[in-house]
DNA sequence: TAGCTAACGTACTAGTTCGTACATTAGTGT
DNA sequence: ACACTAATGTACGAACTAGTACGTTAGCTA
């Protein structure tokens, strides 16, 4: 994230390209979060940085692309995130509560990210689909999934045959629905998804249940 | 749901208060599902109706009184299914089953429950909140839950002494994201959450997971 | 059958919003 | 010092969009 916040020069126009472009995008994830891609103003974007509406068209080309680069900028930060992951010298068990962490962590941490994506869903991924940088790699935490279950099966912990990919949506599932209804569930049922003294209950809830789905005897079929 | 084709009587203007209301919902569901609150086109519902704008304004008041009607239906139906549960003859674990998989049909088939539901988290539930109708009832389902799980609880089946509203969370956090995270989904993995092949797959998977939790061998903490 | 009102239609407007034509300047290479 | 281009700013317009003023009529009731 580049900070909105410098040292304004009175009178002397400053150029640089990439520190505007920064902006732009940090601004515009905001603001796409905030109302959706159809509520987003672009006006309003514009008004929020040091630049004008012009310099959104000059660099991105338009409000859809706009969108699709403010995209790939937050996905790029949660594969960044797995990418750090380190659990090679863990057990399988172990491995994957932490790997099951990053993920509810990072969700946490990034409720525009978790409502971008929502957004996404709505405009049915066609920015992803229509974006170079998207779609092509894969997440890196399924690589690391694929390794732990490997390693788990073979050592008999883990008592079926889980696909690396169902896991983590199982896994990306619970931590997504926690940051993404955290309004409508706490509206319906009075009971804040978020609220940090629930933190720790949660995280571990999230682990228990990848770990009891994993290593429980399953019925023969 | 009312059905929109019907025998245009030309000429003679036909008035039909209920019929003229429930159309404009029906097709208001289908628009704001389509392109979220702030894409959907009040003169766009207008058109796919027999009726006029004017009669959207004459009953709901506006776009956003709209939108909470259109919700508060929508809620309406996923609380008759939950209201139909029927598991007080089934021991602990078919019965957390069954109403997992009840969960798991009404958001497979309700493809707009789920768009209208992540649209209103993205306004922070302001619809749910001005809402007379919807935050007064709780979910039907949660009372069968603390049912369920104090029997299985006194059982011993289940282990641990887990929260009606959490496993709620647990169980609705699988269902939705599997149908509103399909297509960022589909598009970064390459696989299709809904393909119809694979509905018994997840559908067994949801319920093991559950199982699992709810039956593991809890570490004392 | 007269009259009354809920139900309905038409036409319009005020304000908004994406996008662009045109003008300008900072900074770099030579 | 000069020229060239990437980067930037201003001002504007065409199209859209929520909402409404005003007029009309179906159908019930007394």
């Amino acid at each position: 994230m580049t900070s909105v916040e410098e040292p304004a020069r009175p009178g002397g126009r400053i150029r640089d390209a990439v520190r505007t472009q920064a902006e732009i995008l940090d601004v515009a994830t905001q603001e796409f979060a905030r109302a959706g891609f159809a509520g987003a103003r672009v006006d309003e974007i514009a008004a929020r940085t040091r630049t004008t509406k012009r310099m959104i068209y000059y660099y991105f080309g338009g409000k859809e692309q706009l969108f699709t680069a403010v995209l790939e900028r937050a996905y790029a930060v949660i594969r960044e995130a797995e990418q750090g992951l380190d659990v090679e010298h863990l057990d399988p068990v172990a491995a994957i509560r932490r790997l099951a962490e990053v993920t509810f962590d990072h969700h946490e941490q990034h409720p525009d990210f978790i409502r971008l994506v929502s957004i996404e869903n709505i405009h049915e991924a066609v920015h992803i689909a229509a974006s170079e940088k998207l779609g092509k790699i894969s997440s890196p935490a399924l690589d690391v999934i694929r390794r732990i279950l490997e390693q788990g099966q073979k050592s008999g912990l883990f008592t079926a045959d889980v696909d690396a990919v169902d896991l983590h949506a199982m896994i990306s599932a619970f931590c997504f629905f926690r940051v993404a209804n955290r309004h409508t569930f706490g509206a319906l049922f009075g009971r804040d998804l978020i609220d940090p003294a629930q933190r720790e209950h949660y995280r571990a809830m999230l682990g228990d249940m990848v770990i009891a789905y994993l290593t429980a005897e399953r019925a023969a079929d």
